[in-house]
DNA sequence: TATGAATGAGATTTCATTCAT
DNA sequence: GATGAATGAAATCTCATTCAT
């Protein structure tokens, strides 16, 4: 008798293991047999699954983009004023848990591959766009609220995404001058000397001068 | 009678074909029988010069990294305002030219592989804080004489050169919503905006905070 | 529902196949190819059940070696008088059926491999050594019945199995003047004339000294 | 002005590296280049002295077996008795020196390959043929003489050398438990208790009733 | 639904051989 | 005489995919 469910349940059970091999191994050393090895299945279960590796590829990375996402969402509705928000969405994207990293690994994979696969670009422009989005609110509700500087939302966002994506990178590729540890430091400091309106009440010790600028300007 | 060596020159012709297939087809499909039909040799030759394909690829990112830095280098020893350097910095790196896109092409590839590779991270640790280096040089040259911000020298550096990289990742995913203008105008304004002194020589309209300037669509 | 595993036999089935080319074709020339077209199976399937080559020809060699082995072993247990036995061990050596020439063969390849393989060195030594005990068994059991002259068992048994393998090496070697028949006269001269005692039921014509006693060594 | 002999000693040159070649690794293993670089030649060049590397390893391995025929001739000149020079014929043979060891594994590696080559074939009858002759020689002269027992001086002689072959083998596989100490008592009581007649000046403690033979059953 | 067995296409790698210099 | 460079044929090995059970 068997439960209907089993079918959900062993596609989650695959591409949960392909993501774990995607990170550790790379998408260029992705083996059909390592991913069931992992899962505890045949190689022949998998295919029962997945017609063709790339199927399980692509579907690994729509699997991995999305739970990342999901894990983020709550930042979207969180109470909490914009600058804090915006720090934590540093927080949480710089590479520290297991669960992080491979996230990023296999992030890094996708783009990697995207020139490539319109399927991966496609998904890349999807599921990218709207984290993008998602912070791009985040500024625009703090501009609103005063509590972030001036400008276009989603050109901040997109240096605040970008500098985050471009140092954790980095971090991920093992560099020893830029690690976690620097990869935070810089993007709050970014969100605190950049992002935050000068009367935010997020006082950073040692702030410093620059991009007081606006009201200079103004 | 030796023939003036062949060999530098053949190794060359090699690494060139290797950096324009692993561009093309990434690492994961880097073929030795696509590079030696590139480079108009046979598959044998290849082997002759380089033992191992991994030899290759890494001989190969080392190459094409080299000759990046290379092409830049001229930037440390221009005489050009601060300002302008770290704009002409954004401008070589925006992917263009089909000699910079190959060129980040390659960089992508080497970034999702270096976590495997301990030489891969050693050749990014040493070439990418070069650059970093330089970056960072070229900011303080400008703070020295008034034309860039005041901060941390690398901190800033590390901001603008992740921010580059992050972007262009996107743009080199093939965003359609983040193309290689988006990140060149988003990159410009960080530089003006951010790292150029208030009284700098660029007043750029519409200076930052606001950064009215484009789109609200994306 | 799993079949009857078809592993067990199908490993046999290689390994047969694999004893048949090296004793025809060397080791030096073994190819997986030969093996697969032998055992009527594809490439990959040999690969399926041996990683590598050196593993298939590690196995193929133990193989060989055990099977030659269980197909003496009757001799150990046989009632017959030690002189009668040791004359059938000369017998089932002389390189005569298909099946003792392909043996022969696969151990000359054998040994003339083991300077470079320790695990080969370490088969060797384990079935070979249990074959010199099989031989200085019967050796003993011969003279407390007084059917084999004096001296140390271990010693007979090493000049007598020194000599057939010595000669069977020749012959294999395909000498005109070393035949397999005048190996065998040889062997069952050395028996007759020196290894039986002087009272045994095998009252050879012309019979020679035996070198009873002995050895200090072994 | 290039001397004459140049060729000759290039020749023997590149003999001598195959042969040390084919022992270190083995015929399977023999190549080109590593002889090239034992004799400090380039591959080209050792193709310009042997057109193929089969034409190269025929003639190593003539190389081989006459300069070890040779090393040992002066026994059959040799003006002691019989048995003494039966007990050098054991010594010389037993693997003690490098350079017996070389001669062996080449020996080895040839007796291997004979049956799939009709010139090695024929090498080895005609100089193991001529060996086996002067061991036969020593025989018949030490009978003449008084000192060497009774038999057919043909079959006394295979019996040694063969019994020296197939111990030397095992020694040469690495056996733990047939060294050559083992080896060389073993064919020394051979000769001792076997080969030597009953008067022979060898009185070997221990030595017991041997060779009274012949008379007893005639 | 699940799997072990089998396959074959394709890639790397080795290396004897050739040849221009 | 001698060599470095180049080649291409051949062999091992990998692995996605298929399929009978």
């Amino acid at each position: 008798m068997p439960r209907p469910s089993v079918e959900v349940e062993r596609r989650a059970q695959i591409l949960r293991a392909t993501c774990r091999v995607i990170a550790e191994n790379g998408l260029r050393n992705l083996r059909i047999s390592d991913v069931a090895r992992l899962a505890g299945l045949s190689g022949g279960t998998v295919h029962y699954y997945f017609d063709t590796k790339q199927d399980l590829a692509q579907a690994a990375f729509e699997d991995c983009f999305e739970r990342s996402l999901e894990r983020r969402r709550w930042l979207l509705d969180s109470r909490a004023d914009a600058v804090t928000r915006l720090r934590q969405v540093v927080d949480s994207y710089v590479p520290g848990t297991p669960e992080t990293v491979e996230a990023w690994k296999v992030w890094v994979e996708l783009w990697a591959e995207s020139p490539r696969s319109p399927r991966l670009r496609e998904l890349n422009e999807r599921l990218y766009g709207e984290w993008r989005r998602i912070v791009a609110a985040i500024v625009r509700d703090g501009q609103a609220r005063g509590q972030v500087a001036d400008g276009d939302p989603l050109v901040l966002a997109n240096m605040l995404v970008g500098m985050i994506d471009g140092l954790a990178v980095q971090v991920l590729a093992g560099s020893q001058s830029l690690t976690a540890d620097r990869m935070r430091t810089t993007c709050l400091e970014f969100v605190d000397t950049v992002l935050a309106a000068q009367n935010s009440p997020h006082p950073v010790p040692g702030r410093r001068a620059r991009a007081q600028s606006t009201s200079d300007n103004a």
